[in-house]
DNA sequence: AAAATAATATGATAAAAATCATATTTAAGA
DNA sequence: TCTTAAATATGATTTTTATCATATTATTTT
């Protein structure tokens, strides 16, 4: 459902979310780390997610990622749109093109309503969100 | 979240178990035909599903694959697990290791539940549950 | 201006998933 | 018993996804 790709994605803006601020800015190494992501491979996504507004970067000394108050705004969804494409998540669970509400396949009833709420979740809940609950407690962040 | 194979593996059964009997068998050819899915690939994934006794095969001139009534008990999670493995759908979807009620990752509420019902659903539905709602005309199956 | 530090761009490699091909075994029917 | 039609076993190839490596560009500091 997610790819790996979106899970590394999403635990590197969630690190950055809660460990970052433009006063405060983070190498890759320092994300790749803690969140558990090889380098290399944080560091492209990252690049996605630069280009696609999510995530600020800086270069040169004293630079790296941050998040600013816009990149807060957005929801987990867009995160994993960006990096999986829009209709990834969109398509029928058993990926069945004539699928839909008039000519159901034989799990929709089983799975759509489930895969619905989901997509609701993610794309209703923003990062900032997701930090507020961070630091309520509610929810932990060794990623 | 379902694997290709997987979703390759329910066609073919729920194919087997609307059109297939002891008496009515179906060689490989016409069943990766209307499910849409390479031959030889099919083929393949129901050797495993026979292994599994999720599907019943017979060799030579007359053979081919049905559902006997035991088969038809099986519940569609059975066939996932067969392909996919037990617990490629039990895991946080954030695929956190330390994620649990205690300590839920950032992810776990807006997730988690959505995903036990759809394992829910999968497992407390049968073959037979289907076959019987294609019947009665509430699902469809072009597949 | 030069040196150092960081992201960025690009592409190479490795691993996994999906797909294809073929030889072997089994059972039916002539 | 021979031929034929089917599944089965095995492994090769292709494609996709994940990972690694390196050269380039931008920015700060000296």
């Amino acid at each position: 459902m997610l790819s790996n790709s979106s899970k590394y994605a999403i635990k590197a803006v969630l690190f950055l979310a809660v460990h970052s601020s433009e006063e405060n800015k983070v190498i890759v190494k320092d994300i790749a780390k803690p969140t558990n992501v090889p380098q290399a491979y944080i560091a492209k996504l990252l690049q996605e997610l630069v280009k696609a507004k999510i995530v600020t970067s800086v270069r040169g000394p004293k630079g790296g990622f941050y998040l600013n108050e816009t990149n807060l705004e957005y929801s987990i969804m867009s995160i994993v749109n960006v990096i999986d494409g829009e209709d990834k998540l969109n398509s029928c669970m058993m990926s069945l093109e004539k699928c839909n509400e008039e000519k159901p396949c034989p799990l929709h009833f089983a799975l759509s309503d489930s895969k619905n709420q989901i997509l609701k979740s993610l794309r209703s809940k923003s990062i900032k969100d997701v930090v507020k609950e961070v630091k309520l407690g509610n929810s932990f962040l060794p990623l």
